[in-house]
RNA sequence: CGGGGCGUGGCGCAGACCGGUAGCGCGCCUGCUUUGGGAGCAGGAGGUCCCCGGUUCGAAUCCGGGCGCCCCGACCA
């Protein structure tokens, strides 16, 4: 942590600024097992509007919330061989219990395919029990080596959603109309600009049939995996018995989809909008909007302008929005401006003795547009009611910000393999080339650059024309692919 | 799991080379004065110096062995 009362800067260090930014913020802070974290309430509140939305946008999709164990046999691990050969290095596995050796070990959750498709194998007897989609908000465990607040932690929270169809179609169309409720989620709700597209053979989830994926640029252009969408095909179906009796009665495999996104989102909101005073939270995600600062000299301001203050919140939330009043005594009015401008919240609103006198209160956005004004003097009513438009333009205002950031460095058409070598070695973005479909390709990108395949982009993020040479040599281009160097 | 760094009040650090029983800044508590960009003064609380062993009259300091954390690389949402 820098010495001095702000952050390191970005262009410093941008590592050690994001451990500062979260830490100050007050998002997460460490626990005392290594690679774990206790998210405080700045960060739940956070993830709480994340999971509300995603929530509801589940639900209208057809989707309801269960709840398996955090315990899973290791037998059920064991089934699917790409699963367990993906997993087994980060399994943490209970051995003891109620002070015996257990017969077979327990597995904490890594995530939770495989008891699942055990249960919805009980569940599932016809064409009639299908589609079955099902979503559970949950934490997992994976023991990872090196470890980053919210980006990864041996536990994380997430949601992942599991449904069972009869046909393979069907599938698909789940793991692709997924992919399109994340991209919508994380553009409207955390102003995430996302490339969807497809995962390599290598990059895969382990089981899947395919692996689609939302691919964020951070600030120091870096990819950040954002969400994953898989067509599990039929392989988990067949490993724990989930048939189906069709129309005409014969018993046939489901096919399964699975699909999450972690609190990892709220690293990327972090790294995507945050500036050297801090996080940003966008409006819809804060969990206050704005932050009503009274400013009271004596103690017979004080008398006035705190209620005063109370009085502006109970407007604020009568016109829909999340206020909260600042009136811890203790503090000077400059402290708490550093503190809620560090936390990212989006407006605050000044009000002292002055103002009243005028009948007019402060307004500052945490963001200020180029050029733009720092604090603006406005009549109160003004000020109330303007305050749900201008959310909802700082809204808009963080996506265009950061969309127009990633298509700064992103490359499309690159051709030669120097050429990519030194965008991935030197200033780092995403780079669109050909690709002939030869995993050697990867590796050998990975060894000179470190950057990795992060997607086949889809329809809307193709290029216009696509280079008809794989980058890693003469043979003829298969598909269009993006590199960058990864989280 | 390899390379580097660090473990000293809540946080950030100094002290170590040269052994003599611990100090600074911030924070915290109390009181008074303060309040429009990180308040001031006065008083105060708080430390098995990571752990175990060794050397020594005496160890935060020297020696040996552990453990933990952070950073950089290989694996991962």
């Amino acid at each position: 942590m820098a010495k001095g009362k702000g952050l390191t800067p970005r262009a410093v260090d941008f590592s050690a600024w994001y451990n500062e930014a979260v830490q100050r913020a007050e998002l997460a802070d460490h626990a005392p097992v290594r690679g774990t974290m206790v998210i405080r309430p700045w960060g739940y509140g956070i993830w709480e509007r994340m999971q509300g939305a995603l929530d509801r946008m589940f639900k209208d999709t057809g989707h309801e919330n269960a709840y398996f164990p955090l315990l899973i046999p290791m037998n059920f691990i064991e089934r699917e061989k790409e699963h367990v050969e993906g997993f087994k290095p980060e399994l943490a596995v209970v051995t003891h219990a109620g002070g015996k050796e257990l017969e077979e070990p327990l597995v904490v959750r890594p995530t939770s395919e495989t008891i699942i498709y055990a249960m919805y194998a009980k569940w599932v007897q016809s064409y009639r029990d299908l589609p079955l989609l099902i979503n559970q908000w949950a934490n997992v465990m994976r023991w990872e080596l090196r470890t980053r607040p919210f980006l990864r932690t041996t536990e994380f929270l997430w949601q992942e959603g599991h449904t069972a169809h009869a046909t393979r179609e069907e599938a698909v169309e789940e793991t692709l109309g997924i992919l399109a409720l994340y991209r919508r989620f994380m553009e409207e709700w955390v102003a995430l600009p996302v490339v969807t597209g497809r995962k390599s053979e290598s990059e895969k989830f382990a089981g899947a049939q395919e692996t689609y994926t939302c691919e964020a640029m951070m600030q120091d252009r870096r990819a950040l995996q954002a969400g994953t969408s898989h067509h599990l095909g039929q392989s988990f179906a067949r490993q724990f018995g989930l048939t189906f009796q069709n129309e005409e009665g014969t018993e046939s495999y489901a096919w399964n989809t699975s699909w999450g996104v972690t609190t990892r989102l709220i690293g990327a909101m972090v790294m995507t909008h945050g500036d050297d005073r801090g996080i940003v939270v966008p409006p819809k995600l804060a969990p206050a909007q704005v932050v009503i600062v009274p400013i009271s000299p004596t103690d017979a301001d004080c008398s006035v302008v705190v209620p005063k203050a109370h009085e502006v919140r109970e407007r604020l939330a009568t016109a829909g929005l999340r206020a909260r009043v600042d009136d811890r005594d203790h503090l000077s009015p400059g402290a708490k401006f550093y503190e809620w401008e560090r936390k990212g919240v989006p407006y605050r609103i000044e009000i002292g003795p002055r103002d009243l006198a005028r009948g007019e209160v402060v307004l500052v956005p945490r963001v200020r547009e180029e050029g733009g004004k720092r604090k603006e003097f406005l009549p109160e009513k003004e000020a109330v009611a303007g305050l749900p438009d201008r959310l909802g333009a700082l809204q808009a205002a963080l996506l265009e910000r950061a969309q127009a950031r990633r298509e700064r460095h992103t490359y499309r058409g690159v051709e030669r393999w120097e050429e990519l070598v030194e965008i991935l070695n030197g200033p780092g973005g995403f780079v669109h080339t050909g690709w002939s479909g030869d995993p050697a390709v990867e590796a050998r990108v990975k060894e000179a650059t470190g950057g990795t395949l992060r997607c086949m982009p889809g329809p809307d993020f193709g290029s216009e024309s696509v280079p008809k040479r794989c980058i890693g040599g003469s043979e003829p281009a298969e598909v269009e692919v993006l590199w960058a160097k990864a989280y």
